[in-house]
DNA sequence: GCAGTATTTAGATGATTACCTTAGCATCTT
DNA sequence: AAGATGCTAAGGTAATCATCTAAATACTGC
């Protein structure tokens, strides 16, 4: 399940993607003609994101519109950061730096 | 850069090895023996790991021992929030839910 | 320096991925 | 209903990836 979250945002272009709808929702042609490839890749791409629930899609007449999922983000910064910041406990002899 | 550091997360076993040195530095075979797989697949993801500088190596006798490097967990949680927690600004009519 | 332990590197293989082109489906306009 | 537009699915290919086994390197202790 976060699986397909982190493999979902290992891919540059998604990512790119991603920052895109951050800034509003998109159709799915305007996303591709920011992209040099074929649009039926960046469709590709999308699904990709759907599959990871990191978008969400709804058709609009003939567009169909991508928008964030946020709340998928949040699940995969908390692991994250349970990972990264010390949120979870430590065991005792526990150093990470000398 | 950031990009090798998301693919590097993309792989599950490779984020059981962070969860792990979450709690303890640790020498690779021990970390390799929590894995159903062989001593050489393991290493091979360490080094992926140090290549994304998600975690640091040092000799320790015949052991070599394996930290995690925190500060690169916060480039990648940054750029995770400027997605998808709004940290960043919004333009005016974007909507992500109806 | 030889034997043993700890770990990495090398080379091979099967699976997955990213991309392309072509074909198909849904919707709008006329 | 025909034609145009927007998008996705299918099929193919080359590259990357995860894994294995076998061989190499680095250190320890006799």
């Amino acid at each position: 399940m976060l699986d397909r979250t982190f493999r979902a945002l290992a891919d540059p272009t998604r990512r790119r993607i991603l920052a895109l709808l951050r800034d509003g929702d998109r159709a799915a042609g305007e996303l591709a003609s920011e992209f040099p490839m074929a649009f039926a890749s960046v469709s590709h791409h999308l699904q990709v994101l759907r599959d990871a629930d990191l978008v969400l899609s709804r058709r609009d007449g003939q567009f169909i519109i991508y928008s964030l999922n946020t709340t998928v983000f949040q699940d995969a910064l908390q692991h994250l950061m349970e990972i990264g910041t010390g949120a979870g406990r430590r065991r005792k002899g526990a150093r990470r730096d000398a």
